[in-house]
DNA sequence: CACCAACGTTGGGAAGGCCAACGTTGGCGA
DNA sequence: TCGCCAACGTTGGCCTTCCCAACGTTGGTG
């Protein structure tokens, strides 16, 4: 493998762009393992966490924009892992709930992302990664709120 | 902004995966000021450093797939910034040499993605943007080497 | 009641990353 | 020397994530 240019190498954005590229194939092979992509786990996750929500919801705590989570959602209902009613309080929304059949999806994607998550940090020790893991989180943080 | 399942706020890749977003954004957006884009960067960069390649070799150097440097250089040296000439050593290569408006738009871009470096890691102090640098090549060196 | 905001939906596009195929050219072992 | 395989550039395509604009519907508010 050729040497990279050292303007690239010492650039936090270069380091932190190439790693999510890696991150990134770690879960999403991992997914891929059971039918499903990034998008699938923001959403089943924040049906179990938080309950039935609306579609804007789940776009707003995972971070999606809501003609992403139209897709998303079809894919999901398709193979029977949430379903989408109309909300009758607010006839706008739609309401998306999890059933047992997502719930069972969603951890055998919580243990796919954790071998993910193994692999990715394999290198560091225990204390390293929770510094790495901190200082990722502040900056995300810092950056969410503009 | 709502809440951010856990699952996925505690998550290394997560937080990798989308403060990479940011970082891209940040990059691009200056790069975007000189009409340029990512690979172009890698590409200039490169050729700044190692001088005169064939296109293969910018791909290994910059992590690019060989048909996407086709395209990049196909934009660079519609613009001037590089030369495309058959390699009279090997006549499966190309040369591809960097020019005098290409060092200038290498400098510009410098400047932008410098800005962009701050912008990314406003909040840390120095020490911290250290140790995060450290940590990431660390990682990132591990995953480069299969 | 008028207006604006939120919602779901459709359609699209950019960027990065990747793969398969093809013809050309080099290098190397038989 | 010949035959084969590897490397190269090129074309064309695909996927994912992310993002934007527009539309019609519905809720809330002045």
């Amino acid at each position: 493998m050729e040497e990279t240019p050292a303007r690239l190498a010492a650039k936090p954005s270069w380091l932190l762009t190439q790693l999510a590229v890696h991150a990134h194939r770690l879960a999403s092979d991992g997914f891929g393992e059971v039918g499903a992509r990034g998008y699938h786990y923001r959403i089943l996750a924040a049906l179990d966490e938080f309950g039935a929500a609306s579609q804007a919801e789940l776009g707003r705590r995972g971070n999606m924009d809501r003609s992403d989570v139209v897709a998303a959602i079809n894919e999901l209902a398709e193979r029977g892992f949430v379903e989408r009613t109309p909300d009758p309080d607010d006839r706008r929304r739609n309401l998306v709930t999890l059933t047992a059949a997502g719930a069972r999806q969603l951890r055998r994607m919580d243990h796919a992302l954790d071998r993910a998550q193994d692999a990715l940090l394999e290198p560091l020790q225990a204390e390293d990664r929770q510094t790495l893991t901190l200082l990722l989180a502040r900056l995300l943080a810092h950056h969410r709120r503009e």
